[in-house]
DNA sequence: TTCAGCCTTCGTCAATGGCGAAGGCTATCT
DNA sequence: AGATAGCCTTCGCCATTGACGAAGGCTGAA
């Protein structure tokens, strides 16, 4: 007792012609094999579907019902071959992610590496952005994933911590603190400091922390990324507070001293972010359990 | 390039199972059977759904994908199934129907025995119900349709004119207005008089124009319906307003005197009513469709 | 190297689903 | 009343399909 897809197609196109005739015909079927199709339909389902007349057919009140069904079923089975034809073709899920400037430089890439080898079926599609509009992003449903840092998210948004971000205190090689491993931030008070646009949520962070300590830099230069900030800082316009890898990376090719800041909040948590990580779509679910394997 | 409802059943059984084996043996199968359907569906949509390994199989992203698709056309399908199974048995389609009073024993059984006689394959459950209670069990959605009084109802609640129902003023033979064809309300003021329990909406709708005219009946006796009140009438208890149709069937059979009110409140307009016409069931459209034909 | 576990391939054969042709039913026309 | 047209059902035939058992192939573990 059973039927499949063709009776259903075959059903919908007997139904719109009201004729098993015409519906043949557009089913490229021989009339006696769409009947036939019919008739065992009826029987698979122990109820009459068609009032058979001399100008073709009319619809019981079951075969109403299974019109009904059958479009549902097809449509279903229209978007199943649409979505498997996407992995056919090799336009393959993607997974939207947004992160910060850290992220994206310096914190995410090896990671995200590991994960495209091992899941060739699967893009990422990175963006950069501040922490904050990261935050709107995700909340707006406009990205799955973001990274940025926690203290820039709101409650309601679910996060791991994927990284530490220390920050340090970038100088010229005869800076201030020649010689010295570790300072407290206050100790810089007296400096002129070169940073990031104010907009960002890094520089947000230093500006709240500074005021709370009763200090009130005095910024000689506002740039947009680390690399430009310590070149200013190795041309000793001023000392900077970058992220530690990048000051790292930035010190291999410019005359610089780092200096540790003995300050708790000067190490930021980094985390991946979404609005529910249970309600992710499938790639993203895949990206999130590869970093969450892969956080520090 | 085709594949049937036999081989989705199969790959969830083997998915479920993590194995070709176990999910052609739990779909009744030779292995293979099995393995050939499976191989035959990965080229029918033309990429690879497994991953087969020394131990079972895994599910490719394609066949995760798959996987989700496939519980929802065979959910599908078992929905068309149980649906179409209450055709085959004769537990046909019905209409969960209420009405208030009026509706139920004076306007509609002539004209759904008319559509219960044209669709055998329909049932009609019908409850009676205040008209107010109505209006709130069919914006509960617990009930398909409703017959009431328009005055009764929220705006919200979808509704066409069945009939209108003339209230009228029923007095004993020998009454305070004998000889007098109509009048106006405010001339019963100072009658004594029989009426509905207060709970109900034509109560509710005759209290509040009588307020309005400045008149506080008083209620020699409230009962539940309108043969008991033109009983107590015709023994000159007091006068009453009930439906004109309800009135006429009593006067038949007892020394009852109608008198007509001129009054337009005294016109009630009875509705068809719905949460919305355009989503009921198909067997609720169909009556529908009866009932405006059938309608004033 | 051997073995166990699992999947794939091969050959066989009964069942299925397609077709053309002919028959049956019903309403309409002459 | 008989003929006709329109539409659906049935029959017989035949190529294709889908089931099976048996054997082969691959891979990781012992």
């Amino acid at each position: 007792m059973r039927f499949d897809l063709v009776d259903l197609q075959l059903f919908i196109a007997v139904a719109d012609q009201r004729s098993i005739t015409r519906g043949a015909e557009r089913s490229h079927l021989a009339l006696a094999s769409a009947s036939a199709r019919i008739k065992g339909l009826e029987d698979a389902l122990g109820v009459a579907l068609l009032k058979r007349g001399r100008r073709g057919v009319e619809l019981t009140a079951a075969g109403e019902s299974l019109l009904d069904h059958s479009r549902l079923v097809i449509h279903q089975v229209d978007a199943m071959r649409g979505d498997l034809a996407g992995f056919a073709s090799g336009v393959r899920a993607s997974v939207h992610f947004l992160a910060n400037t850290s992220g994206l430089s310096e914190h995410l890439p090896k990671a995200l590496a590991g994960f495209l080898h091992e899941h060739r079926d699967v893009a990422v599609d990175i963006e950069e952005r501040e922490s904050t509009d990261i935050a709107a992003a995700i909340t707006a449903g406009a990205a799955d994933l973001g990274f940025a840092a926690e203290h820039a998210l709101p409650d309601h948004i679910e996060r791991f911590v994927f990284s530490e971000d220390r920050l340090t205190l970038v100088t010229s090689r005869r800076g201030p603190f020649a010689g010295r491993r570790q300072i407290d931030f206050q100790e810089a008070g007296g400096c002129d400091f070169v940073g990031l646009t104010s907009a960002t949520a890094l520089q947000l962070h230093i500006s709240k922390h500074a005021a709370r300590l009763g200090m009130r830099p005095h910024y000689r230069a506002r740039l947009r990324d680390f690399d430009a900030i310590c070149q200013m800082v190795a041309a000793d316009v001023g000392v900077a507070l970058v992220p530690e890898s990048a000051a790292r990376r930035c010190a291999k090719l410019m005359p610089l001293a780092m200096v540790r800041l003995r300050d708790s909040w000067a190490n930021r948590r980094l985390v991946i972010c979404a609005r529910s990580f249970k309600t992710l779509p499938r790639p993203a679910k895949m990206l999130v359990e590869h970093l969450r394997a892969a956080a520090m």
